[in-house]
DNA sequence: TTGAAAGCGCTAACAG
DNA sequence: CTGTTAGCGCTTTCAA
């Protein structure tokens, strides 16, 4: 690898006449600039990032850390952040912490001495201890971390009740909920909208509430129990889209129709939902937005040291498909 | 950020000495290196990387370039590769090309300005010319790039035999094949796998192959098209698990009972495959065990200077869904 | 308009 | 056993 150094004995010049043509900034003669140019080009010459890093303590990187990567809901959420970060200049890594504290603190650590310009972070387990480690900006997304903190979300509980009112609409008289873990914010706001709807009713049992994890095996183990322990219900919001697969496939495997004994809607809009037959009804996030704003807040404070937390909340849409709609 | 002077003056030793204890070599007094670990965790001190990278120009760290994040065959691929560089105190990046060259090519150099130590990469487009810039380690997974490069694969064309061949057994009389990216070299080998089966039977026709590009909706439209085009085809080998869903998506919306009426077998073994109703039939790679292979060669490449390429391919294995299994 | 030199934080000789 | 010092490759004063 040439150094910096190479291509200024090449071109005749010093390192910092070499440096400035490469950053653009002082004074540099035409002629001058152009036998550096070619230097460059002739020795194939790339800046060694570190190095720039080391001097100036910034490394043009931003790291996404998720939850669990094997939810396509997160790689699409990258989708996002990747296209925005690139297009800024930015190096993109994602990371992957299994919600584990441990492997969380780890990445964090690592990144941070590797001077990553900020984080953007998917997380239920970090505590405001841990946060206060970081000394790079951070933004939370999908989900809220601390009151101090740049968040990007959606109306989860709006959401939620929405799809409430819908399976009611549709003719649902026992609808049950499949939520995600309890330390998650979302999980709490979608089980508050859910509540809105069906606690005053005369037929809500609190056993119509489950926890599936927000995961495909937990979801349908649970579904099926709850199948079988109450074949009255007819309708079942599912808090995210990978328990709704979940939920569909469970219910097949009893022998229900979809939607016509059983109607299901999930939450997120992964692209997942439209693949399977029938496809899943669901409250549709704007993922790719999101991952896109999150970035931008990210960076904005990342130029801008003047601390300001910004909250942003997405709303939500319902996005109808065969899981509810054929119903007759 | 404190820095290793400062806790040299706060131990009172010099910063070899803290170094020393860092890193564990050299001799030090048993005493000096308690205070030098007191005033380490009183700072809360935490080495610079970047320094130490432009130091000894290895940066710990370990990335993985994916074609498509959004496939799920990715992200099960990545964690095995993240379990395994985390195991050997490497940080694990993940990076998403789209299979487009530009962005593939921006990585690797982005990567390598940062002194990355090793690149495991999934690609077809990056040529020989390009490859010969990367002056790291590099490790060809899933797809093989060039003869002078390590690689781990799977027996590609005996696994499409296979599934042809099972496909036969199940009594299939009319077998097409929906392939990947003429440019892929694994495309090439299933489909030419399914050809030894197929091609000297009386009824094999080349238009019973058509492209799906490894994508989806791909694969759903030219699924259709090839039902409706040739309605007697009643068994499908699909060249990747995701085009797989898709083609049983085209085939429950045309109506076809599946797999009394159509026979179809996929390529991969992502968990998703039996997520979906009816799960998918596949010729299962031994996903894992490749993306923790994949790693165990890079770190030892990068570990010993000697260059010995290594070429492992894995066996692949029948697992039998729904989409055959209930005929009757 | 250009160059010399200090220093970002760390490690590894080399002395002592 | 410990300290001094020279860099790793780059950027940025400060002089010229």
């Amino acid at each position: 690898m040439p150094t910096i150094k190479d291509v200024a004995s090449l071109a005749g010049v010093s390192v910092a006449t070499v440096s400035r043509v490469l950053n653009d900034s002082g004074y540099v003669n035409h002629e001058t600039k152009q036998r550096v140019n070619d230097a460059i080009s002739t020795l194939n010459y790339r800046p060694n990032n570190v190095a720039r890093s080391l001097f100036n303590g910034r490394s043009q990187m931003i790291a996404l850390l998720v939850p669990d990567i094997m939810n396509p809901f997160f790689p699409e959420l990258a989708r996002a952040v990747e296209d925005f970060t690139k297009q800024n200049d930015y190096t993109f890594v994602l990371c992957n912490t299994d919600d584990d504290p441990e492997k969380e603190m780890h990445y964090i650590d690592a990144l941070q001495q590797k001077s990553v310009d900020g984080i953007i972070i998917v997380s239920s387990t970090i505590t405001e201890k841990e946060l206060n480690q970081v000394k790079v900006p951070i933004v939370a997304l999908d989900r809220i971390l601390s009151s101090n903190l740049s968040s990007v979300t959606v109306r989860n509980r709006e959401g939620a009740r929405h799809a409430v009112k819908y399976l009611k609409a549709l003719g649902c008289k026992r609808i049950a909920h499949i939520c995600g873990p309890e330390n998650v914010s979302n999980t709490k706001d979608r089980l508050s909208g859910y509540l809105d709807e069906v606690k005053d009713m005369d037929w809500f049992l609190s056993s119509y509430v489950v926890t599936g994890e927000y995961q495909f095996d937990s979801a349908m183990a649970a579904t099926k129990n709850l199948l079988i322990n109450h074949p009255e219900i007819d309708g079942i919001f599912v808090a995210n889209d990978v328990m709704g697969v979940g939920v569909l496939k469970a219910a097949q495997e009893l022998g229900l129709r979809i939607p016509k004994d059983l109607c299901v809607i999930g939450f997120d809009g992964i692209s997942l939902g439209d693949k399977i037959t029938p496809s899943l009804t669901t409250i549709k996030q704007p993922i790719y937005e999101m991952g896109t704003r999150a970035a931008e807040i990210l960076i904005q404070q990342i130029n801008d040291p003047v601390f300001t937390v910004q909250r942003e909340e997405f709303e939500v849409t319902l996005l109808e498909r065969e899981s509810t709609s054929v119903r007759r």
